[in-house]
DNA sequence: ATCGTATATAATAACATTATTATATAAGTA
DNA sequence: TACTTATATAATAATGTTATTATATACGAT
């Protein structure tokens, strides 16, 4: 899950959608993002590593210059997979052992099943 | 492209994501969240308030209960037309005005022209 | 070696998000 | 009406993110 959440986070802020958005007219080095951005090119390495720590993007060095470019299977696929992520048998997602217990106790407690008639509920506190 | 940044930034955040793939197993009140999540119930207000506010999520009233459901249409949507602004023609998207004009000037800057062929390349401060 | 250029990183200030605690609203019940 | 329940909202404290300014690294050129 943490892998969803980091992309999410990584394309949820809007200059690196805009960076994105540049980078995939065309790969381009940390100077000519910065001269299409004009925005300051520590914040742009910032983001850009932000992105690339999602995996979003590449960089391959040449020299002191660094070339970005969009990885953009990887982007297809986490969405995919995202979804997938969602559609999937809760009981065989690993991290939500208990959360799938509960929801399976939803429907023998009592305090819920009172919930759901329109009775009183009192879910939280318990256990 | 803010819409973009709002679901993205719903999406990623940890309890949030929990909170999603619990209502994919089926809609629930909140009072079953918090049975389920074993979280404190202004937390989960909150964070479904930003999921509604994202569109991730509907709510239905049902007397003093609320019914909470993922809009799953809207997330697969979301997620192709986010694609697709990805690679739609620049010059054809609003809000990217002057970045597209900036690329095609790129390739007819003296400075940039001079950092690909890699020679002196100092794309900033100018304009 | 020294200098300049391209990029990255560190430190910091400004700002935003999250979780908690306390309180408000709104509906059903006695 | 007063009481309880379900949920939402407000205020606050704790934490995280972003932008800026300053500095470091690493490479190429002189």
């Amino acid at each position: 899950m943490e892998e969803y959440v980091k992309i999410f986070r990584a394309l949820g802020e809007p200059t690196r959608l805009k960076i994105l958005r540049i980078l995939s007219v065309r790969p381009m080095y940390v100077c000519e993002l910065e001269s299409v951005l004009k925005i300051s090119q520590p914040r742009i390495s910032q983001h850009l590593k932000v992105l690339k720590e999602a995996s979003v993007l590449r960089e391959s060095k040449e020299a002191q210059k660094t070339f970005y470019m969009i990885n953009g299977k990887i982007m297809q696929k986490a969405m995919d997979d995202f979804l997938q992520f969602l559609a999937i048998d809760i009981t065989r997602l690993p991290g939500f052992e208990e959360e799938a217990l509960r929801i399976k106790l939803l429907d023998s407690d009592q305090c819920v099943q009172a919930c759901k008639a329109g009775e009183d509920c009192q879910c939280s506190g318990e256990e």
